[in-house]
DNA sequence: GTTGAAATAATCTCTAT
DNA sequence: ATAGAGATTATTTCAAC
């Protein structure tokens, strides 16, 4: 799929807020309404737009404490890899897990509401999978950005 | 403020799709259209609704490359990081930072292009800044999750 | 929180470029 | 293949209860 200009304007403003009408959107990019909707559809069809959603913040629902884990694996094999991937998904404690190069494999940002509940998921989510042979936890003394924002600066692949 | 089982519905229903219309939400938890509406824009005011975005597949428009940056700061000076965390909101290319315990204080996931990207972001942000003891790099090879979801179970602070 | 009504907006079809 | 105009349908949102 090509993304042009006025796509990438439509992205620009909708991954800041995607609730304002079509309308008000179109008028943004200088479209009319339907030609704006029909690229918007086409962008969340083709998954450039994978989700539409409200973020919450957790503190204020009870979440308060982020740690940062650092995973090292027994084995560099694929099936182990395969398997410890897979789990992250169960895990809605865990926001982020990237998979990385260097003294550790995998990289979690884990968000719960107090020290018992990081407990609880250490001996459920990691305690459990075997071939990890250690892995290390940081508590996140302050999140000083969490952002969605693709950055589009620069990406005029114009058709 | 306070948060009940019907708002929790509502929360968790609008983190995973914000864009159901309000008659499909209030269907869902069970209220009128108009009673839900005055819930999800009270949620909306006090900020426990944060934003309401569309989420961007960062591949599909370019930005392929995502780097895990621990950063070690010179001195424990509270006004050295306050000028650091701020940097952090200025550059498009930081998606995360944590500042955290530990071996090092601030952790950055950073998500830019190409290494050439990389490489303008470390000398526009990380060299400008004086008080960086050193920084270390680690290419993500995967994002195994990226969730925007707060754990929600658990939560039911009644009233 | 509910019901009903008015104002808005989304979206479809069709036409034109 | 993409944009625009008009009409239909659906949704949001306001009052009154």
């Amino acid at each position: 799929m090509d993304i042009d200009r006025l796509d990438l304007r439509i992205l620009a403003i909708l991954q800041k807020n995607n609730r304002l009408s079509n309308i008000e959107l179109a008028d943004q990019v200088g479209l009319s309404a339907p030609a704006c909707l029909k690229r918007v559809q086409r962008l969340r069809k083709e998954k450039v737009i994978v989700d539409d959603v409200s973020i919450i913040n957790p503190k204020l629902v009870g979440n308060t404490l982020t740690m940062i884990v650092s995973v090292e694996m027994d084995r560099d094999q694929a099936d182990i890899y395969q398997r410890f991937r897979r789990s992250m998904d169960q895990a809605p404690e865990i926001t982020q897990c990237y998979q990385v190069s260097g003294n550790y494999d995998f990289l979690l940002v884990v968000c719960v509401k107090d020290i018992q509940a990081y407990e609880e998921f250490v001996d459920r989510v990691l305690h459990t999978q075997l071939n990890i042979r250690k892995f290390h936890t940081s508590v996140s003394l302050r999140t000083v950005k969490f952002s969605t924002e693709v950055d589009l600066k620069g990406l005029t692949k114009d058709r």
